[in-house]
RNA sequence: GGGUCAGUAGCUCAGUUGGUUAGAGCGCGUGCCUUAUAAGCACGAGGUGGGAGGUUCAAUUCCUCCCUGACCCA
């Protein structure tokens, strides 16, 4: 007895069912203990931040990450998971400064950097139970027990191993550089953290008239273009190429301007060009300040040169300050300029800049552009729209701002990552060539500090030596601390109290070797390089657990985001390379995005964003995880589309679950059970069992030809195909009858047999896509207890591959599909028998498949009889459709006049090539493989065709056939009522009718069969209670009937 | 401005060594089948395969340019 799943079935409900036995039954443990440990799969979890909520674009990836590591465990790897999290870095920062309403550094510091990181502790795991919740509900295996978490003290000792090896083999220096910064954050901000957040904006693009004062053009101006007006109040020089032409003209709004001649078309008024000159001639002419802040003690104001200036925008002049930009940096060092900063680290105008002060940046860009426009600076002023860098927590743009930190110098093992980036598997592919590729092409130094309060702390300690140098030293272990440190047990009375964060770390002094005090620099690192550590730093190595490490080192395979390129891939890629010589990981899947049905983004502000705990609760985690990997490959961005849950339901759940349930409900009345010991053979089963075993087997091989190769949709998509078109559609409703059929005994063991063994297999490979629904079936089909997720995959047995079957099949389907297209065409209902179906063959193999399926085929369109009609035998019109594969190459440019001469050929030519090989016809020699043969017509008959298949069906009707389907209308009459009416399909009946006399005796002459199709005892005309009668009409005759159930 | 990907039916997607009638699902209309199915089948409506060139006997498929969108970068 196979039991049946509940009779209204709620997935959600049953998934919860299943999440108790897991537990209890200890399933995950088992399903990674019982495995060798010779066969380890290595896999990395990348660590989200529980301080935030986790939404429906973490159910993706861990969808395709559980799905992967449940294959490969039901391939027989170990596969340990270990959860993770990031507990570091601004993410934090920020949702406790909102929390606490603070809003810069400032107030920061004033509240106090202990509390505020205390605070930052508390407030890591804020959402941990709603992260727990989701991992648990949406099924997703990993141990959240052993969790590595950043922050811990091992973690961070493992970080600080690595950071000595990138210093002491001379990685890490401290370099003073425009860097992109936040202003809120107060801190510069790596490549890979502005690559997170560009967004669009609307922007000044001014053209600013500055006065000449010097040289041959005084009096004139010159025009200069910016699209960061702010930086105006700083300027202290102007720039042009020393090779490109610039010209003086006069215009009709007597403006005197020189500029880049490549330039001109930015004047859209009419002008006259006065003079020509090369720029290096323009250097060092002087001009009138914009704006006069600063008293200067270095010279400034004047015409510089330089090869970055471009004749691709702008005028060809751009203007210099130092502060706010690389080339305007480097400028300032070449020509001694002066270095202002009107704007300050915060993002605010500093006081000097008396109409700005306080002001931020970006938010004054209109009232300098009003400023300059008054005193009659301003040439003219456009808007444009460019993506504009933002800091990817604040929302706030970013400055490029002069300021020192610590870099690793990963340019300078670029090659490196790029050779081994080459041996990663990337899926799909051009994202590892172009998007990270690209970006390994173009790397920067690491932007590694951070001037900021909760991180690990960047573990450099320096003194000022007497000639002004600094003297670093780089602490790599807590032992090394302790034991260089003077001052360890003051800051650290209590041992298990260590706390290496700020600001208790940065009381530890250590001491140089001349003896003098040594502090450490204040910053903490970048949060990346924590994430990226996590091979190693997950188990404390290389201070324990060396073996685990190294065993685990690389990954086999890891997945998340697309947003992850130039975030943890790059972390993990860029510390994997330097360290360990090796990439850090093989194989990685990268998903896509999420966006609402429309396309849009999902945002809090549109109102679209979609909650997972609710599509968990509405449709359960299998559908969930089925539709994000079926509906689109898992890399392209996915528009999340309830609608197509519910499809995804209805067709491939309930089907799946239906076919279970008539498993069980017949295998319940006929006494079937499952054994090995009377076993049919699968070759000495009916055709069709055969078939859906060759079916079975070959979908198997693609099954896992698609996982290896990580296509979780291919493997999605085919498992739903199977269910639903081979298995249910046309293997169980084909075959209904056979499962009620005791007198064949061992027919209809087969029939079981295969149904069996065919739904065993395939609940197997569901299983790591659909966890749930694959156990709850699993657990009924074998009543061992014993969880599908522990078994293993066994190869496709390609014995049983019947290629030749499979297609005879489908020629049967096609047969079907043509007929029933004759049926409508000619309005004749499939209940109604036909005589007989005619099919031409055009060789001994046709007909060979054609007599295997010829059963099935007569069955499914209810028809007398199947005659084949041979080639050759004269009745037949041949057609030849021209093969263009094989008369293309043959016959070049005149394809044609060949593909003419075929479709023209006779039957009887046709007939004499297949004798011959060959025919010579207006020129050409037409040979067999030049055309494919059809059947044009029938002679007598009327024909359907669809592609290479005839068929011919006999529409006349006799008296026998149109009883048979009298009787076949009537039984399905009272089929439908019983369905309606609920009768159970044991129940016997009784029925009363009333109807005309004709048809009342064609029934009555047929009693004994229908009486056994429907289960009727006795079929009377007359009726004495009070019941109506149902009424309804057999070929237009009006018929009228009551069912009574006879009790026993 | 550069990179990657995409553009096929109203929507979601298939479709390769280039081969002449481009498919499926959803949705819509009409029938049919069925005592496993909220399923299935047939018919019908719905396509200048984003556009323009080129290579070729033959292009949705290969090449070039352009347009549109998403993401990434400058």
């Amino acid at each position: 007895m196979y039991k049946n799943l509940p009779e209204i079935l709620n997935l959600p409900e049953l998934e919860k069912e299943i999440l108790g036995f897991w537990k209890e039954d200890n399933t995950f443990e088992k399903s990674i203990k019982t495995k060798s440990l010779d066969r380890n799969f290595a896999f990395y979890e990348g660590p989200p931040t529980a301080n935030g909520l986790p939404g429906i674009h973490h159910v993706i990836s861990r969808t395709v990450k559980d799905v992967i590591c449940r294959y490969k465990t039901m391939q027989g790897f170990r596969v340990e998971r270990v959860a993770g999290w990031d507990t570091h870095g601004l993410p934090v920062e920020v949702e406790v400064e909102k929390t606490l309403g603070i809003k810069s550094k400032e107030e920061i510091i004033q509240f106090g950097s202990e509390k505020f990181n205390i605070a930052c502790k508390n407030s890591i795991f804020k959402y941990l139970n709603e992260w727990e919740l989701l991992t648990e509900r949406m099924a997703y295996w990993i141990h959240l027990d052993g969790a590595y978490v950043t922050f811990h003290n091992e973690y961070i000792e493992s970080v600080w191993w690595a950071l000595k090896r990138f210093y002491l083999q001379g990685m890490m220096f401290k370099g003073f550089k425009i860097q992109p910064y936040c202003p809120v954050c107060e801190s510069p901000l790596s490549s890979h953290e502005v690559a997170q957040g560009y967004v669009d904006l609307t922007d000044p693009s001014i053209y600013i008239k500055f006065k000449i004062t010097s040289g041959k053009y005084k009096d004139s101006d010159f025009l200069v273009w910016t699209t960061t007006p702010w930086t105006l109040p700083s300027n202290v020089a102007l720039a042009v190429n020393p090779k490109s032409l610039y010209v003086l003209i006069s215009t009709e709004s007597n403006n005197n301007f020189i500029l880049a001649k490549d330039r001109l078309s930015v004047i859209k008024e009419n002008y006259e060009i006065k003079d020509e000159i090369i720029g290096r001639d323009l250097e060092n002419t002087e001009y009138v300040p914009l704006f006069k802040f600063f008293n200067l003690e270095k010279k400034a104001y004047y015409v510089t040169v330089g090869d970055f200036v471009t004749m691709e925008d702008g005028t060809g002049i751009v203007h210099i300050a130092p502060a706010y930009g690389e080339d305007d940096y480097q400028t300032g060092l070449k020509y001694n300029l002066p270095f202002l900063q009107a704007v300050s680290e915060n993002g605010n105008f500093v006081k000097e800049a008396i109409p700005y002060a306080g002001k931020n940046f970006k938010e004054s860009d209109s009232q300098i552009t009003g400023d300059l426009k008054t005193a009659g600076r301003l040439y003219k002023k456009e808007m444009f729209n460019h993506s504009y860098p933002h800091c990817w927590r604040h929302k706030k743009p970013l400055m490029y701002f002069a300021t020192d930190s610590w870099f690793i110098k990963t340019t300078s093992f670029k090659n490196q990552m790029i050779d081994y980036n080459r041996q990663i598997n990337w899926y799909p592919p051009e994202v590892g060539t172009g998007r990270f590729g690209n970006w390994l092409e173009e790397n920067k130094d690491w932007a590694l500090s951070r001037d900021r309060f909760w991180g690990t702390p960047l573990p450099i300690w320096f003194c000022t030596n007497e000639d002004g140098n600094n003297y670093y030293e780089v602490i790599g272990s807590i032992e090394e601390l302790k034991s260089k440190a003077v001052n360890f047990n003051e800051v650290y009375p209590d041992p298990n109290k260590l706390d290496l964060h700020k600001p208790y770390i940065d009381k530890i002094i250590l001491k140089s070797p001349d003896g003098k005090e040594m502090k450490r620099i204040p910053e903490v690192i970048d949060c990346w390089f924590d994430s990226g550590s996590m091979p190693f730093a997950q188990f404390h190595y290389p201070f324990e657990n060396k073996e685990k490490f190294e065993s685990n080192y690389p990954a086999d395979f890891i997945a998340e985001g697309l947003d992850q390129t130039r975030g943890w891939f790059y972390s993990l890629h860029a510390i994997g390379t330097f360290l360990f010589s090796k990439p850090a990981y093989k194989n990685l899947i990268v998903n896509g995005l999420i966006l609402d049905k429309n396309g849009k983004k999902m945002s809090k502000s549109l109102g679209n964003v979609v909650n997972p705990f609710d599509m968990l609760d509405k449709f359960g985690a299998d559908i969930l995880r089925w539709y994000l990997v079926y509906s689109t490959p898992v890399w392209k961005s996915k528009l999340f589309n309830e609608n197509d849950l519910v499809e995804i339901k209805n067709k491939f759940f309930d089907t799946l679950i239906n076919t279970y349930r008539f498993f069980a409900i017949y295998s319940g009345m006929q006494n079937f059970s499952f054994s090995a010991d009377n076993l049919v053979n699968v070759h000495e089963r009916n055709e069709i069992d055969k078939w859906i075993v060759s079916k079975l087997n070959s979908l198997k091989k693609n099954y896992f030809s698609s996982l290896d190769n990580y296509d979780i949709t291919k493997a999605a998509r085919e498992l739903f195909d199977f269910t639903v078109d081979e298995l249910s559609n046309w293997y169980v409703r084909r075959n209904r009858k056979r499962f009620r059929s005791p007198e064949n005994k061992k027919d209809m063991l087969s029939v079981f047999q295969t149904l069996y063994e065919v739904l065993y297999e395939l609940v197997k490979m569901i299983a790591p896509v659909s966890p749930f629904l694959s156990e709850a079936l699993f657990l009924r089909l074998t009543d061992e207890k014993i969880s599908v997720h522990l078994t293993e995959f066994e190869e496709s047995k390609q014995n049983y591959i019947n290629l030749q079957l499979e297609e005879d099949m489908e020629l049967a389907q096609k047969i079907v599909y043509v007929v029933r297209m004759i049926r409508v065409k000619n309005n004749l209902k499939v209940r109604q028998p036909l005589r007989q179906v005619l099919i031409p063959v055009l060789n001994q193999n046709q007909k060979t498949s054609l007599n295997r399926v010829r059963d099935i085929i007569l069955e499914e369109i209810n028809i007398k009889e199947l005659n084949i009609i041979e080639g050759n035998s004269g009745v037949i019109t041949k057609k030849a459709k021209p093969n263009f594969k094989s008369i293309g190459p043959k016959y070049g440019k005149s394809v044609k006049q060949v593909q003419k001469v075929i479709t023209e050929l006779t039957t009887d030519e046709i007939s004499e090539i297949e004798k011959t090989g060959t025919l010579e016809k207006s020129g050409f020699n037409i040979a067999s493989e030049d055309f494919e043969i059809m059947t044009e017509n029938i002679e007598g008959w009327i024909v359907e065709r669809e592609g290479n298949i005839t068929v011919a069906v006999d529409t006349k009707l006799d008296e026998e056939l149109i009883n048979e389907g009298i009787l076949r209308e009537f039984i399905s009459r009272v089929q439908n009522y019983r369905k309606n009416q609920n009768f159970n399909v044991n129940d016997r009946i009784r029925i009363y009718l009333k109807t005309e006399n004709d048809l009342f005796s064609t029934l009555n002459n047929n009693l004994e069969k229908i009486k056994s199709e429907i289960l009727c005892e006795e079929i009377v005309d007359s009726y004495n209670g009070e019941r109506e009668y149902y009424k309804t009409d057999i070929n237009d005759v009006p018929c009228e009937f009551i069912i009574e159930k006879i009790e026993d």
